[in-house]
DNA sequence: TGTAACTTGTGAATGAATTCACATAGTCCG
DNA sequence: CGGACTATGTGAATTCATTCACAAGTTACA
């Protein structure tokens, strides 16, 4: 009786909300917490109680009237909503500053995304070792996201060449791609792309830093 | 007449989407494109020509009817309200992965965002020259915000410790935050803080990615 | 077993964001 | 200079997301 034919479309921001349950939830389950109410999940995380409820029944009914939320099992259904219950094969393109770190970056293992593929044009890389894994020339992008199965493809070059490694990754049957590029990729409907987009939140800071103080102008 | 001391607010994504303009501009102007409709920059940015607009005339009215918009001055008009058109005094606060790739990521520059300080906890690190910048201890933030009029704060420290950095950086009255953390801060309501989680951009491709599996289910 | 206290799950109500549609104003070119 | 064309700016309509509010299920405990 679980199967939900229904398919109701689910918003960009439930999915996001997602995410953030499941951390919460990782970090109780160390805690040892047993069960969480949707009031308590929804103070971690600076949302209402309904909107936890809301989010979560788009998926089923997990809940217990008068308890809460099992913290596990809730978990791990929130995972295998959210595909993290296998494991992604990811490469990366362009090893500079932010490439370098992502490869480093402990969260996206632990949430089942192992970088297992390096590519670069930078000669002096080629060839060589970036934590534990060899670095591939660019040129090889194609066979190699083919060779190895590769599910998801980080991008991390510059915004100018962006555009061309994108092709090559979609010609090789990869479908989804994380930009960090500071452009607009142009890619087939079918294709999963997403864009991360650092100094977005940084101006985002700027513009309410400038307006609030036109209106904290009062102090001093 | 340019007065709008009507004040409606201004919702999150307009926040957001004023930044892609912003980027799109600042490419059309190396062009030298002079005047873009909003049609043109819609396509750019995969939005709705209607959209640019509504997002636009919040703001005032910069447009030519039969035109559209002089790029130049719609992007430093931009640069204004978003405040990008001076420069931000930026601290980073722990340079492992993540805070190291920051601290030289041009596109923060570009903005107007300008990294002078850099604080860990690491005493092999400190006193050390990252990118230029000499690495303080992480013990002397406090005196070290205030004394150097630090605008906006990055956080790249471990999700552990990452609370107690931010009640530092609060009581030194820095009130711009951008965390890179995965963790939920509190911090008073007058505090502007965003969270970066990078995860979570992952996490949704790979959402879409078993969903989109049980529609195309029909393929091979 | 009964009852008081909780908390879920969900339609209905509200609120917010996006899109529509068109009056208005300017451009362009013969 | 005039008419065809283009594109803005904005209320109104629509769509989408969030919150409300409450019936119904479960616990805890006397």
């Amino acid at each position: 009786m679980a199967e939900d034919n229904g398919k109701k479309k689910i918003s960009e921001s439930t999915i996001q909300r997602l995410s953030l349950y499941y951390r919460v939830l990782s970090i109780l389950e160390i805690e040892d917490v047993k069960t969480i109410s949707s009031k308590e999940l929804a103070k971690h995380e600076k949302l209402t109680p309904a909107q936890v409820r809301k989010d979560l029944s788009f998926f089923g009914s997990f809940g217990t009237r008068g308890l809460g939320y099992p913290v596990t099992e809730l978990k791990n259904r929130i995972a295998n909503i959210l595909g993290l219950d296998r494991e992604w094969k990811v490469a990366m393109v362009g090893v500079g500053n932010i490439g370098s770190a992502l490869v480093g970056y402990k969260e996206f293992q632990r949430h089942g995304f192992t970088i297992s593929m390096i590519f670069d044009n930078d000669q002096r890389k080629i060839g060589s070792n970036h934590k534990g894994i060899l670095v591939s020339d660019i040129a090889n992008l194609k066979e190699g996201l083919r060779e190895n199965n590769i599910d998801i493809v980080i991008i991390a070059v510059p915004a100018t060449v962006a555009q061309y490694i994108v092709d090559d990754i979609v010609e090789a049957g990869v479908s989804g791609i994380l930009n960090f590029a500071p452009i607009n990729l142009k890619v087939p409907e079918n294709i999963i792309l997403r864009n991360e987009n650092m100094s977005m939140e940084l101006e985002h800071i700027s513009f309410s830093l400038v307006n609030r103080e036109s209106i904290t102008e009062t102090k001093e």
